[in-house]
DNA sequence: GTCACTATCAACATTTCGTTGATAATAACC
DNA sequence: GGTTATTATCAACGAAATGTTGATAGTGAC
């Protein structure tokens, strides 16, 4: 038994007066509602209404169950309202997790047209570049760079991310500028620490093998710090445009090995579940889904 | 599905931090709890917990719902316990004291289906006009006819009670209808013992001052006696309706000087303490509080 | 890399639910 | 006074759910 049925029946019986009405008012037949109230006394081991068949008169176990259980049911009817609005308004805090050097650049703009769109939404904005654990703390959305491996998480794909290698055009002045990958031989790397390498990538795999451990180089987990290095001629980056991008149009940087460039990684937004998301993850993830453009604008 | 289950399940599984031991906790399978889980975050329309398949995290919807949830929850279950301890007690040998005439005729059907309902009680009707004294005579309760004065019980209004001038038709044609108090001089008057008079009230204003000690009338303590007097054409009786209803009723004996009627008695249940109610006592006052109706079945 | 643990899915038998039709009892009406 | 209409409840049936079992995939620990 329902037993949230049952006190609704009764304290609907009580309140119509008689157990007709309240089935009317219940969209269900007399017979039900009659069960609901035997069966709550039943399992109260109370009787809580005195009925004749034409009467009924609260006990006074009744009348004292009466307006507790409407209390309660008022409670939770309110409850639910709340989480219904919770859900339909978007509203309540929003945690983020991104990378520090995008979300440095591009996240601002975004999260204040955001916020401008849905005043209910706080945001918690968390820049870290590792991998953090959605569920472990408790974040509603990350955004993450690279080539997703399959997971119980929801990744979509927000812009493509290309990755160029650049150096200064008085870096490449001064030590040359390399045409095919042999000639990155003996250049200085400046080397991002969490870089995912694919050695389906004829780069990436050229990295791997002799990038790794180069000793003249410098490595960061940091992409500004290279980027400026790079800019101040300290040696060769592989960059996200979306770093390099006003540098290189400026004339800081130039790209180089273009013919080489790998395939795009992406900006994914990684989310716990599809289905029963929160209104205001998924307005976010509608919100930011677009919001670069194709190419992104920073392209 | 059953809300307050489903409800007790999210929070068990949120205090008990997994499914498992949520499971564990309430005597169901791990399968179970997560349907039900899953079933209120449905009906509810938002997700509760982000849950990994190691670890559960709540949400922001959750976090809220929890803590509400689990105050409705405590509240149902003080308020059965509460109703529950009323119940679990009404057991035992309930010893009532009841007036004669009333007694045999309105208790019967009444005790019986309070026994049906309490199936745990016993009890022991003791039939008395006199005033008992409760404690003295360990009485659980005692219905009493009258104007009840204060004293340290508790006098419950059960239902009302009307007192009717009545007398056989057949004595009227002989002895005439009397239209006022004073027609009532010269006739036979069947007194009640115990019959309080009030002198508010003008019709026992004036049996005080003429219908005491007249000789040729008859006295009684024990109104069905008085009543079948009437019926007989013996003389004039102030009877209450529940007696004398259905003589009316079949004819046999006539309202007089129904203006004159005094203003309703009540019958009481009457209790020596209202706090710390032993449920038997409690349990009987509900039960045959509005037992009768209001106007009582017998008007 | 393997293992133990966990949440969830799928399928099935059983239980329960909610309807329909019938019945007893009572108030209202002629 | 007798009839009618209303009311609560009982009984029984088909439908829908519940709660079990076995299976599956993801995850942390060793």
């Amino acid at each position: 038994m329902d037993r949230l049925d049952a006190m609704r029946a009764f304290v609907t019986v009580v309140n119509e007066g008689t157990f007709t009405r309240a089935a009317d008012r219940l969209n269900m037949s007399p017979q039900l509602v009659s069960k609901y109230v035997s069966r709550l006394e039943e399992h109260l081991g109370v009787r809580l209404l005195n009925r004749t068949t034409r009467q009924i008169h609260l006990t006074e176990a009744g009348a004292s169950y009466h307006q507790r259980a409407q209390q309660v049911l008022h409670d939770i009817e309110d409850l639910e309202c709340q989480i219904g609005d919770l859900q339909t308004e978007a509203r309540g805090m929003l945690r983020i997790s991104a990378p520090v050097s995008f979300a440095i650049r591009h996240m601002a703009p975004l999260l204040s047209e955001f916020q401008q769109a849905h005043p209910g939404v706080g945001i918690d904005l968390q820049l870290n570049d590792r991998k953090v654990d959605l569920v472990e703390e408790g974040f509603d959305v990350a955004l993450r760079i690279g080539h997703l491996k399959s997971s119980s998480l929801i990744a979509k794909r927000i812009a493509p991310i290309r990755m160029a290698v650049v150096a200064a055009p008085d870096y490449l002045k001064q030590n040359g500028t390399p045409q095919k990958l042999e000639d990155l031989q003996g250049h200085r790397y400046l080397r991002y620490s969490y870089i995912e390498l694919d050695s389906s990538q004829p780069l990436h795999r050229w990295l791997q093998n002799n990038g790794q451990n180069d000793s003249n180089g410098m490595t960061s987990n940091n992409g500004d710090v290279l980027m400026e290095a790079a800019v101040a001629g300290a040696g060769i980056a592989l960059q996200p445009t979306f770093i390099s991008g006003p540098a290189i149009k400026a004339g800081k940087l130039q790209v180089i090995l273009q013919e080489y460039e790998p395939e795009p990684m992406g900006l994914y937004a990684v989310y716990a579940h599809r289905q029963l998301l929160a209104s205001k993850v998924r307005s976010f993830i509608d919100f930011i889904d677009g919001y670069f453009g194709d190419p992104p604008y920073w392209d």
